[in-house]
DNA sequence: GCCAATTGCTTGAAACCTAAAGAAATCTGG
DNA sequence: CCAGATTTCTTTAGGTTTCAAGCAATTGGC
């Protein structure tokens, strides 16, 4: 069980199990490891680092500003996308939290009249989540400002830098998809 | 407040209030915007997407493998590197949480045996932690396969991918605290 | 038509998280 | 020394989040 954890994509190629990588870093200091993935943690924990920051950010200047959570804003974007509406696991799915979730969120959302729910006719399973006129009024507000923030928060990247974010990223996340994939499936 | 607000970055340098940025971006098309944050907008939500995915993928593997939490998992993480113990309120600065968070956390990894706590002699307001022997054992037995789990999702990534990230996510860092610290100081 | 599997959503328990207020100990400038 | 400010931690209230279990509606195979 342990023995198939390890078959890390990293190490496929090479064929002997005991292998010792001799890493110079002039940076830092020689160091020796039997495997070597430490740069690999340190990035995970860079790019943790870096969402935590400006989504704590974020969420402090819409609780200032807005009186609104972020979670609230995130439901409210994703609707504002799709103004026909969707339902309640498309949201779940698109904002890649569980289904339960949703089902109080949309709630609350609905009880403060952001937003308006209906049970499909085609399907009565399904809920039906579209803004109102009040909660898209309201959401274009406060992303119109989101958007400022945002720029504000990236703003010593040059436009270089962030192309070259994206095109790092996109890999990341499809590399990250084909890893979760061949564990669940 | 609307007007202070809007002064992001950007365009500190520009004196009036209505230009327009021709920009030609030759991957796609022209666009023509009064202030252009498309960009930056579309990034953070890529760099969201990612840290979401890999953080839902080491809670999942986490609870299957460990029975264990991502909280958990992390505080366990400070104070495996600091062998001395350490504050709550280190612990809440390290971890990027509330002060009330860590003291429930805490209290749970105490019950459950992997925390020891005290009350400093020096200053008694002030409670210091550390990983029991047990607490130790467990969390290094979870680190490794943890490591392992972290190389495999950064799989496809290659070794210049990995530097190039991570200093691009230094960068960014570096802006996104510059931003905090601009508002709340 | 009928039964089983699937799908969409809700509920409940436990944990996590923040902001804000409060309690206790310590520090600091008279 | 002592009153006020500060620091450290806890508590409280209100949400957010996951997982698991469950209900209801639909679909698909026979």
């Amino acid at each position: 069980m342990i023995a198939e954890q390890r078959s890390v994509r990293d190490l496929r190629t090479t064929k002997p199990d005991k292998i010792c990588i001799m890493i110079l870093d002039s940076e830092t200091k020689a160091v020796e490891l039997p495997e070597h993935h430490g740069d690999e943690l340190r990035l995970w924990l860079r790019l943790l680092t870096c969402t935590t920051l400006i989504e704590g950010e974020v969420r402090s200047r819409l609780r200032e500003r807005f009186d609104v959570t972020l979670p609230r804003f995130d439901l409210m974007a994703q609707l504002d996308k799709v103004p026909e509406g969707m339902t309640l696991s498309d949201v779940s799915k698109r904002m890649m939290v569980s289904n339960g979730n949703v089902t109080g969120l949309v709630e609350r959302l609905v009880e403060s009249g952001h937003l308006d729910r209906r049970t499909s006719d085609a399907d009565r399973r399904v809920q039906v989540i579209r803004l109102t006129k009040a909660g898209r009024a309201e959401f274009r507000k406060m992303a119109a400002e989101h958007e400022l923030w945002i720029a504000d928060v990236f703003g010593d990247l040059t436009p270089k830098d962030v192309r070259e974010l994206m095109r790092l990223l996109a890999k990341t996340k499809a590399s990250a998809q084909k890893s979760a994939k061949a564990r669940a499936g």
